[in-house]
DNA sequence: CATAACATGAACTAAAGTAGAACAAAATAA
DNA sequence: TTATTTTGTTCTACTTTAGTTCATGTTATG
């Protein structure tokens, strides 16, 4: 594709533009490609315009750009976006009344969540919360719930709970002898109390995210 | 793509905006370029705007924006990775009374947080909440908030306000003839009533996120 | 509404930079 | 080989950059 000339002034011209985002002008690229003759830079440069390696602004002093060609950075680009897929979690819908969460098969969207939320390698899924229930708890209608997927939890932890498969809750739990009680965090609300078989935990929340 | 000078100009310009979202006059460039006049920094303002580096109001005073995408956006694979990197954004410290946000030099650290909690290219940066003055809004003690560097608010919004140039709080807004109220959102809180010359909005919160 | 603070831009100078024609040598392809 | 493209040089023409001064708008604010 290009000239071994065409590509030893595209190298000098990505490594000048790395450092920093001045252009050489033509009479540094002379100099760094040893020549005597500022012409000689003038048609590499529209060579590698022609082929699509840069792109510049006409007549206007160091003003060129570097157009990167997909095969180069391919490989980065894969490894980047493997590592930041982390982080990218399943919205499932609201969690309301009604429909247990596993029933779910369609997500409604990714979420990029800040990383710091995840502390374990258990998987992770986001709801939305619906419903005024765990308001004194700072969990507001509309706002996101991170979850993790665990039955592993601690009393007065708040929790996604299903109760009888059917009804999937956020609930603060208290787990006693025979007896699981699903506290809300509102006043208007009541604890409901469920023998031990009813109730499956499906997640536990790790964080909330807000949007005004 | 730019040249020295104008490379100059924008670093002075990112610095600064960066401490707080007041853009410099023509005339603190100027200093700061080490000119005798504020037309050579026009033009130099109009070839950064010309190349895509910052984007400005016409005639308004003070309204140049950065346009973070010098290197990244250019080319296609990049955008990529872009839009599936969490936008990551400076901790600045605590919102506590005492310190205003601009004199916090330092970041405390950088967040990744969801690409949808921003929606325009103000700068945003995020505080974490200390005390209990606006658990009625479901903000806690130990909340991480989202702000948006920006001076247009409505009523009603909660917004860093910085009072006599020394404290720095988080509340609701509600600007009189002449005068600014400060709303907790906290029965045990009073709202404060300030002249219009005390308070400085430093930030409009667009986001709240929690780690149990 | 007056005034201070800002932004815009014309005119001019010198320096730096870009554009390209014309010709010769070297490398490459046919 | 012959033909074609690439490379290098010199020289010239022209444009942009960067700085100055001065004048003219525009916006914000008391």
């Amino acid at each position: 594709m290009l000239t071994q000339k065409q590509l030893n002034l595209f190298n000098y011209l990505k490594k000048t533009l790395e450092k920093s985002n001045v252009s050489p002008s033509y009479e540094e690229m002379k100099l760094a490609l040893g020549l005597n003759s500022k012409s000689g830079i003038h048609r590499l440069i529209k060579a590698l315009e022609e082929r699509g390696f840069i792109k510049r602004m006409h007549n206007k002093a160091r003003a060129i750009q570097i157009i990167n060609n997909e095969k180069e950075n391919r490989t980065d680009n894969k490894l980047h976006v493997l590592k930041e897929n982390k982080v990218r979690i399943n919205i499932y819908g609201k969690i309301a009344a009604g429909t247990p969460i596993e029933a779910i098969q369609h997500s409604e969207g990714y979420l990029n969540i800040p990383d710091h939320m995840i502390k374990n390698n258990n998987q992770h899924y986001a709801l939305k919360v619906s419903g005024t229930s765990m308001i004194d708890a700072g969990i507001l209608d509309g706002d996101l719930a991170i979850l993790e997927k665990t039955s592993e939890v601690n009393n007065g932890d708040i929790v996604v709970a299903l109760i009888d498969g059917q009804e999937a809750t956020l609930k603060r739990i208290r787990r006693k002898t025979n007896s699981i009680a699903l506290e809300p965090a509102n006043k208007k609300f009541e604890t409901r109390i469920f023998g031990l078989g009813r109730v499956e935990i499906q997640g536990k929340l790790v964080g909330i995210i807000r949007n005004y």
